[in-house]
DNA sequence: AGCCAATTGATGACATGTCAACCAGATGGC
DNA sequence: GCCATCTGGTTGACATGTCATCAATTGGCT
């Protein structure tokens, strides 16, 4: 923490455009998504994760590890979701401990429900905005930087 | 939501992207915070507002509106950080409802320690990887979205 | 086989955020 | 000047997220 090399010009505005489209583009999509579908984006990401897997079931960690969320969160995070009926839990055949998080038809129901209006609205209110050289370059670079990140953390640093 | 139009393959990456970078980069931008200053990037958001304005004081719904919280967060938090002794409640001269919010001389101090190590961590794991063209294509489009979600509340819809 | 460190997932305590209800002070019409 | 209404801010109840801890298993090692 020498010299603080503070940020130009150029560089702060694009990090506070980053910031404050962010929350924006949150509180949009988390606002219609709850008005359209009575889902939370937490909910949404959960069923549309398990969705997408082969069997619309998986362990809970792995589920964790691909949502970025602490096995703790999701935990909480599922036993609300199983007393609204949207996914169940099983036991799993190979390891005594673990836990198989399911989708249950009334979860699957939902997130078909939910996924046209809410791709839509990323439409609507991100994609759609940009022009393809702002998508590639969006692409590009958010990818670089997740790199970078998860990087980090085999790192000794 | 007639017929929805999936996302292509590179405005999936490019959402996709967006998303994970925005849980890492939050993740590990709060971590060094917390472990560096001992502040939660709520808490910098605050004193980093406050700090910037020419008196180191703002009404309460001027902050929240340059926040985007709601005033009832921001009430809930500004008693968090008062206790803490990082701020305080002064009344409003002009009317008698209002609070205005200023910096104590320990907030100016915790910002001050802070700000450097925070910038220095926004450009080691997201400004110094991009180029100049990215930096600028960020700012581009990150602005256009702003105006859009701005601009869509106005209007009737 | 038997032991022990590491892993899985659940849980309780607590911090934070949201929402609706509320109160006091301001404002505007009459 | 008075009342209805609006606005700024606070509050309490509740939803959500984090952190430390715990029990049950597992798996490596001897």
């Amino acid at each position: 923490m020498e010299q603080p090399r503070w940020l130009d010009d150029q560089e702060q505005r694009a990090w506070r455009g980053y910031r404050r489209m962010r929350r924006l583009l949150d509180l949009e999509l988390a606002r219609e998504l709850a008005r359209d579908a009575g889902l939370s984006e937490p909910d949404y990401d959960v069923l549309s994760d398990l969705s997408e897997t082969p069997d619309q079931r998986l362990r809970l960690s792995e589920l964790a590890d691909r949502m970025l969320w602490s096995r703790s969160r999701l935990s909480h995070h599922l036993t609300r979701m199983q007393q609204r009926g949207l996914v169940t839990r099983e036991e799993c055949a190979t390891d005594g401990r673990g836990a198989v998080i399911a989708l249950t038809p009334e979860g699957r129901r939902a997130i078909e429900a939910a996924a046209p209006g809410h791709v839509a609205a990323v439409r609507r209110h991100l994609i759609d905005l940009l022009t393809p050289d702002e998508i590639a370059a969006l692409d590009a670079l958010t990818h670089r930087v997740v790199d970078h990140l998860t990087g980090v953390d085999r790192a000794p640093r």
